[in-house]
DNA sequence: AAATCACGAATTATCTATAATTATGAAGGA
DNA sequence: TCCTTCATAATTATAGATAATTCGTGATTT
């Protein structure tokens, strides 16, 4: 998720192919947090040897996607309640951050892809294109901030939510419309930094509770960051 | 340095322990920045293979203290001023995420301990030993935070304040009191959280400016975290 | 003559295959 | 029931093979 270009490409080495294909694969939901990874069976499926699953393992334990304990092998990592919060909170800080310094560099040009970005978000009838707007939004009047690497941990951050997201959604889903990001938008535009910093923190941190159908048929409560 | 203990458990992989040592080195600067880390190398110096190597480069490309370009190897990462601050910037804001968090938990034993922890670093002699004392301080007001990935981002900014801290003052040093530290653990003491975050964000935020012996004789800027 | 390009050897990164060390789980005995 | 012992499986590390990149050398062009 660091540096994601759709297509796997064969420039990238073994190691980063299978770790993203790994990532979204934990993204998504599909591997139940808790499972072992084992390197075997993974490097089988892939037709590839074991070494370049580990480095691939060491990649999403860097992400916090997966945890490793020193000769037990590794786990898709687990999250929780008070881990959503975190992820949501630092979400927040770091993203102030970086909007406080894009926001001089803001072009009309990436306001209006913002928009843009904001409208196909309204537009989506599933979470995961709704997602992908939704990070496309972010990284949209983020990136001009320049700082690299803040933008490397907000990127994963994102992925973290997109995680926690999923859980909660992924059974049942209704569109929901940005009124938040249009606020933040119409900020910018009048060269209001400030309230669109302040928007923007509310607006991260911002939890939905829904039941969720889990599997077995019972139902439980689940969170997401939806923002 | 995300888990670190000063001596080397045999308990760690072999991987963990060759990514420690490296960091160190890179910290203190022994390894300059841009220089090529060659697996082969490594691996002999370790009397190892190059598989824990390849493993050890991923961990410090976490930590952003090594870049790698896909079939090209590794290299120390570089630093420049805008990197300096983007790491302050960073610190700031998640410090004080961290000791909004922490501050109700902090107890009369922790702010004691961390008065002992500042009154170390103004009583040493070299820089090293004053950045364990800091770092230390830090850790101790933080940590209550209960917010590991939270915790363990600011362990790794840290490693690259260090970074520069000792680029700049690696040849001269002369001691400092830390009133900043101080004046956070007066206002924790009174329950004034914000006064303490406002101080810790702008006590990170504090570059040093300092011309420095370069090798080779000739002098050069250089700028460095001091919080 | 200087610069650019092409080619080839050497170095280096990447991956596979295999061995050894360590954890896990089951069976047997106190 | 609990502990020990042995068998199996999985992680970790090694050695060897392949493929890519870098760098030096020489030829060609401006």
């Amino acid at each position: 998720m660091r540096a994601q270009k759709e297509e796997t490409l064969k420039e990238d080495t073994l190691a980063v192919r299978i770790s993203r294909t790994l990532a979204e694969r934990i993204i998504a939901g599909e591997i139940e947090p808790g499972t072992r990874l084992r390197q075997d069976h993974i490097a089988g499926e892939f037709g590839a040897s074991h070494v370049p699953v580990r480095e691939a393992f060491r990649r999403l334990e860097a992400q916090g996607l997966a945890v490793s304990e020193p000769r037990k092998g590794v786990r898709v990592a687990s999250f929780e309640l008070s881990e959503v919060r975190e992820v949501a909170e630092m979400r927040a800080a770091l993203e102030v951050l970086a909007l406080r310094h894009a926001a001089p560099h803001l072009t009309h040009a990436v306001l209006d892809e913002a928009e843009e970005a904001t409208k196909a978000g309204d537009a989506s009838r599933d979470v995961r294109s709704w997602e992908a707007a939704n990070r496309r939004f972010h990284r949209l009047i983020l990136e001009p901030c320049g700082m690299p690497r803040l933008l490397a941990s907000i990127d994963d951050l994102h992925a973290a939510s997109a995680r926690f997201l999923f859980a909660a959604w992924r059974s049942d889903w209704e569109a929901r419309t940005d009124h938040d990001h249009r606020a933040i938008l119409a900020a910018l535009r009048k060269g209001d930094t400030e309230a669109a910093c302040a928007t923007l923190a509310r607006h991260v941190q911002w939890i939905g509770h829904r039941p969720v159908s889990a599997a077995g048929g019972r139902q439980r409560k689940a969170f997401a960051i939806v923002g």
